[in-house]
DNA sequence: TGCTTTTTTGTACCATTTCGCAAAATATTC
DNA sequence: GAATATTTTGCGAAATGGTACAAAAAAGCA
């Protein structure tokens, strides 16, 4: 009782001594399933069986830990975006000349658009979530706020730019930021068409000139 | 025999005499009522009997007319196709300034985008089509075609421009009509989840701006 | 006119899938 | 052993895509 104090590894951050059943899933693993699956066949498409199977739980237990499908799909989609703001967030907050910001912040979106075991699947907010956007408010809610988080980003990158003289006094940064955004739904909707990679890149390294001498004397 | 040689209305072109019971619905207008359906609830989301009530047919005369739910689909986009090809081709062939002509094309795109009984249901090929293009390698070349088909058109028009002296010589058509198409793509995603149209418009101006003035001295 | 042929309609049906849930079995802590 | 939490099995009512079959409605032909 005494020896080994039996700490738990600081691997595993909080186990708070559960009562009950242990769980034979982990919600984090099987919500990342459940995600893979919304992301390439949309919500109507994917069936409670098929996220079963993929998740390894049965129907009663995703209930208990998502609710019903339509949850599931909404914190999936949470998920999606946590992760996406993740991979992009510390790209966006790292000082680095315009044009090499806007190359990693668009390879990265490549990289989230072209994963997939079975194929690209381009941009969930753009592609799966904005096709249920049109009957479900709460759906349309996090679209729209997805949208608009992607362009503030862009915008705020764009302003700054501007103050350290990278752009010219002409330009406008909510303009270059929707254009931005644009390119970004753009690749993701190629993507989801499986327009190879190197077409995605040229696409991406045009607008990226376009906006960079939007307005300069070229 | 004389008389009056009875010759059809001119409204009908050809009424051919079919043998066997008459139809009691007008194809044209049932697949116009499918694509309808297909456009706002995408492909998984409609079921027959929901296809059924809107064309008034029942399943057996879907199936007889169109076949099976799959190609209801595949007609209803290449319908699709075709109106926005009419409705956008003669304001790519007309002789206008480049700047009107891309006002009118983002214009009829919006008018199609923002269409809709229920709402404005943005793009089939961007938001619907491109779902079921990671499934399905028909619906994906068709997707494929109508990207490309929006790009060479843009491409097209910026090349003329440019030939007309309405771009600068640093101006690159190919690149510019990537611009163009995927602020295509952009507000099409974007009315889908309801942004209004005046944010839609200063969108579209925006963009046209930059590339009208991209490259150009400001 | 009446009969046949042709085409479409309407009803009904089938096998499968779907989502959600209830009841019971199981595993863990107290 | 009691309490708690989870899993498992399986139900059930509804919906799904597709089809079989007979009735209906028109044209062709004698």
């Amino acid at each position: 009782m005494v020896q080994k104090s039996k700490g738990p590894p600081i691997t595993d951050p909080a186990p708070p001594k559960r009562r009950g059943r242990p769980r034979a899933y982990e919600p984090d693993v099987a919500l990342g399933k459940a995600l893979d699956l919304f992301r390439t066949q949309g919500f109507a498409a994917t069936s409670l069986d098929d996220l079963s199977e993929a998740t390894g739980m049965n129907r009663p237990s995703l209930y208990g830990a998502f609710g019903d499908k339509r949850e599931i799909y909404i914190k999936s989609y949470q998920r999606y975006r946590d992760e996406a703001r993740a991979s992009m967030g510390d790209i966006f907050r790292q000082e680095l000349p315009l044009r090499q910001r806007l190359e990693r912040i668009f390879a990265s979106a490549l990289n989230i658009y072209l994963s997939g075991e079975t194929g690209p699947r381009g941009c969930f907010t753009v592609v799966t979530a904005a096709s249920e956007a049109v009957g479900d408010p709460d759906i349309r809610a996090m679209v729209l706020d997805g949208l608009s988080e992607l362009d503030k980003a862009f915008a705020l990158c764009f302003r700054r730019a501007k103050e350290k003289g990278e752009l010219p006094e002409s330009a406008d940064p909510a303009v270059l930021a929707q254009l931005a955004s644009a390119t970004v739904h753009s690749i993701a909707i190629r993507s989801r068409a499986r327009v190879p990679r190197k077409e995605l890149e040229a696409i991406v390294n045009g607008a990226i000139d376009v906006m960079i001498g939007a307005g300069a004397k070229a």
